[in-house]
DNA sequence: GCCAACGTTGGC
DNA sequence: GCCAACGTTGGC
């Protein structure tokens, strides 16, 4: 499967993600049952566009790989967490978080007016009216489309 | 189980 | 900053 995972620039950046220790990170503080179940849907190595939202030019900005699968997710245990859910705990974790890898980061921003231009990616979730999802699945002849315009 | 109220997301 | 759309909460 291929993916799409939002952040916002001013918590997370696509230069945050290279910037850390072989541009790993963990994708953790996703509160959403829809989104945290594609998180955990999520294979070794599969790949994922990264996603800026909020932020002056929403859009695609490049491409992580999933390095390690779902395991939970520990800034919900943590109450100095933003993310702190008293709701989880340890022994029946709520969220989940992976751990990705940058992989490609586009010379130029895929925008989303760019991607809405595109009748053949009009389907995608992410294009869909009020969709807020932050992580979803995206068609394989969605991901080559969107690979090419980054060419 | 319904649904109003609320908080959040995210484009504009 | 605005606000439409959405998900969640909690009273009943």
């Amino acid at each position: 499967m291929y993916w799409l995972m939002k952040s916002e620039p001013t918590t997370f950046s696509i230069l945050d993600l290279k910037s850390k220790p072989q541009s790993r990170d963990q994708w953790e503080g996703v509160r959403n049952y829809e989104a945290r179940n594609y998180l955990k849907a999520m294979k070794q190595d599969e790949l994922a566009f990264f996603y800026h939202s909020n932020c002056t030019v929403p859009g695609i900005v490049g491409i992580m790989k999933v390095t390690r699968t779902a395991w939970p997710d520990r800034t919900a245990f943590d109450p100095s967490s933003a993310y702190f859910d008293p709701q989880s705990i340890s022994e029946n974790p709520r969220w989940y978080c992976v751990e990705v890898e940058l992989i490609s980061s586009f010379s130029k921003i895929i925008s989303l007016q760019q991607l809405r231009r595109l009748s053949s990616l009009s389907r995608m979730r992410l294009l869909q009216k009020g969709s807020r999802l932050s992580v979803m699945p995206v068609r394989e002849a969605e991901w080559e489309m969107i690979l090419s315009l980054a060419a």
